[in-house]
DNA sequence: TTCTTCATGTATACAGTGTATACATGAAGT
DNA sequence: ACTTCATGTATACACTGTATACATGAAGAA
């Protein structure tokens, strides 16, 4: 058992809170009782709540991030495509509110579409334009710019999981997996030689 | 110049923040103030703030909805598909913040996938759908579900847009009008015949 | 040892929020 | 002239984030 630091502790009480019941669960007055501490000592660590939860769902979007690197690994392009945006949609479904909070909420500080992805600043969505530049240069892949096409892929998810998680689907988690990767299907046979 | 009645001088003192300022700053203070009103008098119309808001997005919504419909004219099912996710671009880029809300909200009385869209509940998919259907009988696209589909295409739509409205494209309007529309050419070539 | 410094906490207060409750007002109908 | 009822106001409560001022106790220097 390891002893916590206070800013840890924080970020486990808050973590908690926004996981169980979302972000407007997660008040100082409400952490810094979990805790054992007066709502302004968080200040002490944190500037402020933004602050917090942006912190939150970074720590925890980089957590998925190492799975999606470590799915790099199918031979077979088109399968491991597939095989990649599953950690996206296992994430939004295992931790819906950190999932919305992290991509609902505008950040200023965000890695952008192109220049920080050509970059190869984004460890995910790499993977995902290695495998379609390897897919291209087989002649699995039609002649498109890899990056486009990863963007694109990384969007037809994001916009299955969004649309989920706003209640415009009925279906239960196996069929909207289902569904998901039916629809992923899709957007790959149209990228496909 | 008509005589507003007080529940529609409500909508267009919250419609006006809202549009500016998003939805934090849609206060029923404000809003009351806006009007001429005590912020209680907001509940002899509306039954809670949350009700006013989603009120306000299906009302705005709903104006872009009509236009949708009557984007279903192209005699080319491919340019027509095209032609009808137009509007879903233009509404996000004209009224950002509502369209934040109305799709990151959470509804539980919203028409939901598959059931109330193949009931045609849905005016705006409908047409979508049906141009779907219609490429499917003439032998413009393959052999598949028109509603699937036509939900595809949709998730497509937003997935980009929602992530252009999270700060992820650093593109312009311009810039990202295009790859918007590229973007769908590629699913829509996964979908062709 | 004594003094100082500084990180970390507390206590209080302020301006803001949504909204429950009780009361006022004035027009329409009997 | 009396009642009814829609529509408004006034007040109050519990909650929020956080600015400001002060307390405490451990580490280092004299």
């Amino acid at each position: 058992m390891k002893k916590l630091t206070t800013p840890e502790k924080i970020l486990r009480a808050a973590h908690k809170l926004f996981d169980r019941e979302g972000a407007d669960a997660v008040s100082m007055r409400r952490v810094a009782e979990l805790v054992g501490i007066t709502p302004m000592a968080i200040y002490r660590h944190f500037p402020n709540r933004e602050a917090l939860l942006k912190r939150l769902s970074d720590d925890s979007f980089d957590t998925v991030a190492h799975e999606w690197e470590a799915r790099a690994t199918h031979p077979d392009v088109l399968k491991r495509l597939l095989a990649l945006l599953e950690p996206y949609l296992n994430y939004a479904l295992e931790h819906p509110h950190l999932f919305d909070h992290a991509f609902s909420v505008r950040r200023d500080d965000a890695r952008r579409f192109p220049e920080d992805f050509r970059a190869r600043q984004s460890p995910t969505l790499n993977v995902v334009a290695d495998a379609v530049a390897e897919g291209v240069r087989l002649g699995v892949l039609k002649q498109d710019d890899p990056w486009d096409v990863a963007m694109s892929l990384w969007a037809h998810a994001h916009g299955l999981v969004a649309l989920y998680r706003a209640g415009r689907f009925s279906y239960d988690e196996p069929k909207f997996r289902k569904f998901y990767f039916e629809s992923i299907g899709r957007l790959i046979d149209g990228i496909k030689a």
